[in-house]
DNA sequence: TATATACATGCCCATATGGGAATATGTCAA
DNA sequence: TTGACATATTCCCATATGGGCATGTATATA
């Protein structure tokens, strides 16, 4: 084993700064492939590439109009990054932090933990 | 060139599975490396790369207490991630999304945007 | 000081993958 | 049907990196 399944899920998506870029650039609005590579500067074949990743974990859709396919960041998609990263909201404030801290010092004195001097 | 330059960020480092496992580990509660190690069942050395890669950006701290090392996540760390998220809140809503659609579809009428059918 | 414990690092391998170039596929227009 | 345009895919390379193993470093205890 090596370099653990990719499981390409939205975490990983985002891990990608083009790939970021590009979900700016294609919300709230539908926008043609060729837009992404003038606007934003990356080689067609690399901006499909990453449209592909990102379609397949449902962080845009396409639909096609003529010649061109029209593609828009699906917002929804975010949600479990969103969802995830919310966890951690309630730890920012040190002063929570802190007192979260000494209520389980206190209510886990008797564990296997390693005590603090 | 190839595979992006590494830009070792939050948005890397939560990609993996392992480390989101460890940062919601170590959230609120200080523990040595072997809790992780045990609780967690990965092998000692990746813990600790794992620990390193979290430490680099920002998301855990460390202290030593006498031969432990006291890993706990830093939650603010995780607020640049929150809050990029937090971009595409507005646009979770189908009914928001559509209107500003339409809106952006007439204001663009003139500009050399593909139009829709 | 010697030994055990706790953690970090170096080395190697296997694999994932971003980018570039070329090519394939699909659609419209003449 | 042919040609031009738009997008997707394939092939290849270079590199980043997760995991396993062995080893290095630091600290406490005997």
């Amino acid at each position: 084993m090596a370099r653990a399944a990719t499981t390409s899920d939205v975490f990983n998506a985002v891990a990608e700064p083009r790939r970021r870029e590009i979900l700016i650039f294609l919300l709230g609005r539908e926008r043609p492939v060729t837009d992404v590579v003038e606007q934003l500067r990356i080689e067609q074949p690399a901006v499909s590439k990453h449209l592909r990743v990102l379609r397949d974990v449902g962080l845009v859709r396409v639909r096609r109009n003529g010649r061109h396919k029209l593609y828009q960041t699906r917002a929804e998609g975010m949600k479990p990054l969103h969802e995830w990263s919310a966890i951690f909201e309630r730890y920012w404030s040190h002063q929570l932090m802190r007192v979260k801290e000494r209520a389980e010092n206190m209510a886990g004195a008797g564990e296997k933990e390693t005590a603090k001097p």
